[in-house]
DNA sequence: CGTTGGGTTGATCGACCTCAATAAAAGTGG
DNA sequence: CCACTTTTATTGAGGTCGATCAACCCAACG
């Protein structure tokens, strides 16, 4: 009658071997709150940034953003923040990969996605986060708190829409995972969920070719809907085929028209 | 290698043999535009009632809103817009069920949910329609300009507020879509059907003991990634085994305990 | 140096897909 | 209203993909 789910203990990353903080570093954390014009320049793709870039009129409204914003930094393997705890603040992660996640009443786990930097986490404005976050590499996090938010978008409008736009954005994706996950077959979602991180990497830095997979098979299966044996099985294929390389963490894609092909993106 | 995906031709829909049109009559579309006050009065779910319930304001804002709405008629299979299709105004879903449907670029299609009174179609302001939508059965839709929409958003910002709620609604809803298609069974995926659409059913009318569910069986399929063979032997189990019972497309849950147990809610 | 948490690989099994065929509706034109 | 067609629902038999079970390797770490 029933099938699949074993459950998995500890829903535990690896450390990545590499990622010389090459990233992170472009947004560093240490810099005090007051330093606006450094911020400016320093952060890539910060809660500004993603929530201003609305035209030419960004220049004003980064700076009333600005002075808001802390940033957090998080070790590998560290909790942002538990399903079910008090929601405090609009966060955005700056760099390194977040897992976003949620148990389930059967006690399994469900990995709902990935942010990258640039990523807006927990949209809502809700009193507390219906789902928990976890570092999975070396993360730094901007946010603000959620009076803040709250008190500007009383007298900044776009604000509120801007934040409509990254939600119907988010709906968009999560569609896009249900087509994923109700229509295709393992290799098909292995070569999507590459393709996608190849994509949303490329939008964080498009010069480089590789890009950066820290999470463990164990998320990307939960992700995926798969097993572990599985993802690893068609990882190995992937490789074999020559369709991608890796290297520890990072992954190198080698022939993006077959991953294209396989993905049926 | 690949599996899965015939391509079904005519995503076509059956006619329910009854609904006599008791639900959609409560809120009948020969209503002009200026008889707010009937409007008021008769429209149990409309556009008005779902965005402006946001406390005691409503009355006043109810009036602002009801003043624009327009409301129209589809006949089963009708199709209310095409991917693509430029969207000209903001709709809600008064009577009747609503099939909102995706065509994917392999050119299979998925079932994104069904809309029921009370749902609002197509939440994004952006220029197209990025899903199809289809009339189920007799369905009644309410809807504003996109104009008139926005520039009441302008003076009303409740109104985008209260759209992100609506939002993040709908993000759980996908979320927990997700959790279906990649976590469960068979026999679960459809129980969790049954059982949601028991559940959206007792909220539009909690007299109701049995609920209507119109669409075919292939548009189950396609929204809980299944065959149409494997839903209909699920379908044809959960009757023998008394949980549920069918007459036409009206559903009645015998056993809301072995439902609940089965689709692991 | 044992332990622990991934990762990797093989063998087996079963849930669900696929194919096939029939029945039951629903629509259509006379 | 009745042939007729088309669509949808239903049921059976067989094949396959991916889950399950079971090893084993490897690196990190106390």
């Amino acid at each position: 009658m029933n099938s699949v789910q074993q459950i998995r203990k500890k829903p535990s990353d690896k450390t990545p071997p590499r990622r010389p903080a090459r990233l992170w570093r472009a947004c560093d954390a240490r810099i005090t709150v007051r330093q606006t014009g450094i911020a400016e320049k320093a952060c890539q793709s910060c809660i500004v940034r993603q929530l201003a870039e609305s035209g030419a009129i960004a220049g004003a409204r980064h700076q009333l953003l600005s002075a808001q914003v802390r940033r957090t930094h998080y070790a590998p393997r560290k909790n942002l923040f538990l399903q079910g705890m008090p929601a405090a603040s609009v966060q955005i992660v700056t760099s390194g990969v977040v897992r976003v996640s949620r148990t389930l009443l059967d006690g399994q786990r469900q990995v709902l996605g990935f942010a990258l930097p640039g990523d807006l986490l927990d949209a809502s404005l809700s009193a507390t986060h219906d789902f928990s976050a976890d570092a999975v590499d070396q993360v730094l996090i901007c946010q603000i708190p959620r009076e803040v938010f709250a008190s500007l978008a009383e007298t900044e409008p776009w604000l509120v829409r801007r934040l409509n736009d990254v939600l119907i954005e988010k709906l968009r994706c999560a569609e896009q995972q249900m087509a994923v996950l109700g229509h295709k077959s393992a290799i098909e979602r292995v070569a999507c969920f590459l393709s996608n991180l190849h994509q949303r990497w490329a939008k964080v830095d498009a010069r480089q070719k590789a890009f950066s997979m820290p999470m463990s098979q164990a998320d990307i299966a939960d992700f995926l809907g798969l097993t572990i044996e599985t993802v690893n099985r068609m990882l190995a294929q992937l490789v074999r085929d020559r369709v991608i390389a890796r290297a520890g963490s990072t992954v190198t894609v080698m022939d993006a028209a077959r991953l294209g092909v396989l993905a049926r993106t």
